[in-house]
DNA sequence: CATGAATGAGCTTTCATTCAT
DNA sequence: AATGAATGAAAGCTCATTCAT
């Protein structure tokens, strides 16, 4: 009895912690399908198998909740992006191509491109989370990779290209997948080159293309 | 008197047909800018100098009036794709170039970037339109690039790649740079490499990746 | 047909005009009867015979409405008080007779009691009311008793008493008596003095008790 | 251990009943202060130092507990109303201004003058709370008062006055006083006259005005 | 044709009330 | 007994849409 009480009082402990994290989820695939604007708290509770009232335990109100689904899915990415900070070895090539396998292992088939799309969609009416993300995902990405073509190209493994333009050449196919694909979740899917010989095929061509011997 | 009466009649039938044009217009900025459900039709109507109430002479509802955005927006997109089409010579190498300088032309610092941000933005809403927008353009873009590239790797110009693949990876750059710029149109717009450069980058890189001789 | 136009529109235009004071004296009727919070807007406009959606063509919000309510409320107070502070003659006891008996011909068997009663009744959600009221209607009204008190006095028609409290005393039994018949006007009512009795017993009363001479 | 259990047992016990006694103060105070409908009941719990489940515990719901509030404060005015009706002597002046100050010893200072606030802002609401104030205390005040009024002008020590008027004109200035007290507690409370200074003012004036000697 | 006052469905948010722990 | 997480009815407010002028 007593340890009955005890294991219950745990499932709702339990239960209590897992609410936001549950609700933000609900509530990042209805924001990334719908839109902001277009979503109804109502089917966010709903998504998350609580009612209306629940989620104004958690959230303040609706653009607290988007700024929290914002903040927590841009966590994962951040956090990989420590890691792929971390100790490399190897030629520029390999390094590139590690890098670039990672982030798509990370966006690629998880709903991870939502967040992108989202702040896409939002940027205009919610300025602080575009300047957020550009202060703090994108410019970090873009010295990360600067670094390696930098020290690519110096290694005289590179071409002398204009490394700003190549950054954003690297991300801009990885970035434009994963936002189509959040994008057509529902409708239209079909077309689309095979995602393994995709990211091959931006990894080959890139390389090719920055790459010094001919 | 009688003569300003049909000077007035005149203007007004001017602006009678400018309408639509006009209110599309003021539309197309408002839901790029805002998207769909966060732009009210007060405002757009506003914005093209006329009432509330004017709007309805034309667009029988929201939906409407987003359809037409939609439509006359890749209007252009459509007519320079057909142009696209039109008689070409020399290697396809320049062929492939000249194709992305046109069509970077046409997006690059216009509105045009709108037209599939708001497309990737609302397609969750409007799985009609982004259907609509894959069978009109990006089908007839794909299947055009398709035959350049597949003609290079016939012609020996180009290396064996996938081509399915590589139509995205032409496009995705220029894609993802018009979307990225109108959804900053308010905030934050530093740190992107020149435009210039940037595509110009994009193009070298990506023959280089294709070329066949090494 | 032009003259029926005319017409129509005067009607229109007489009703937009009038709107506001008709959505304020519905809402003064209802705040007074049950209190800010448990007034609903729906039945605000549905007794001035609008629908909800045309009170907030015309008030921001229920709180702008209050505010209006109060300042709308007041200005016959403070109209008529200037007309008070007119020239006046004669012996301070006729003087202060004819005020009261003014303030009373304002508030008896109108709804302007309510005011006080709202700003009684709200006074802790809205002290920025309460004040307002104070420096405004209560400052000044005293004022002006005071004078009168102050000149009887001087004059020797009236016993050398406490003003403060004697211009409290003067306003008490308005007051009261008004607040209440507001707050029974739904509920029993009965029971209390009749109304000519009541002022003149008071001012006889107080006349009276001030009376120097004996 | 067990002593500690038991000693906890008692002040649990002690706390229980003095439960209701306590939330109905905290009830008071908060519904004087913002009104019936804009008090929360956490707020009601929380000042009296329990959860809200706990509320429900002791009233059945927000009425209840509003009628329960209403009722225990009347009930000490009630009391002191029957001291009041007690044994007394001598002549009707001296008995009026110990009645007077009486009363006025009851409310001024405490936050007693909140129930009659309360009733007035919340009669419209709680019809049955106006009926039972005036039935049991006002009627009740209002006869005592009357019968001394009565003798005094029976025994020649009074003039002959409209009774029923007078009645009210005693309680008024002790009730607006009161009333006024407790609806500025939060905001403005300055620019009254001094406590002691307005009641004696009061009964001076009103035993000067009733006297019959002149 | 053009206007903008009026409408009311629909969404956000609050809070009294319940009930599992 | 006491708690506070959960609920959903109800109220404030917005805005697409209508229609008299």
């Amino acid at each position: 009895m007593k340890n009955n009480d005890t294991n219950e009082h745990r499932v709702r402990q339990r239960r209590k912690e897992a609410r936001p994290a549950e609700l933000i989820a609900a509530a990042l695939d209805l924001f990334v399908e719908r839109g902001f604007a277009a979503t109804k708290l109502v089917d966010v509770a709903a998504r998350a198998g609580v009612s209306k009232g629940t989620l104004y335990l958690y959230f303040a109100d609706k653009e607290v909740l988007f700024l929290e689904v914002i903040k927590q899915g841009l966590m994962p990415v951040v956090v990989e992006g420590e890691a792929m900070l971390g100790p490399h070895s190897g030629d520029s090539a390999s390094l590139l191509r590690g890098l670039i396998l990672r982030w798509w292992t990370l966006v690629n088939g998880t709903k991870l491109g939502g967040i992108p799309k989202l702040i896409i969609s939002e940027a205009g009416n919610f300025p602080e989370v575009a300047q957020y993300f550009v202060e703090n995902i994108t410019r970090r990405v873009d010295a990360l990779l600067g670094k390696v073509l930098q020290s690519g190209i110096e290694k005289g493994e590179f071409r002398k290209v204009d490394i700003a333009s190549v950054i954003e050449l690297v991300g801009a196919p990885i970035l434009m997948r994963s936002i189509w694909e959040c994008s057509m979740a529902t409708s239209c899917r079909g077309g689309k080159a095979d995602s393994e010989r995709y990211i091959h095929t931006h990894i080959d061509l890139l390389l090719k293309g920055l790459s010094a011997g001919d």
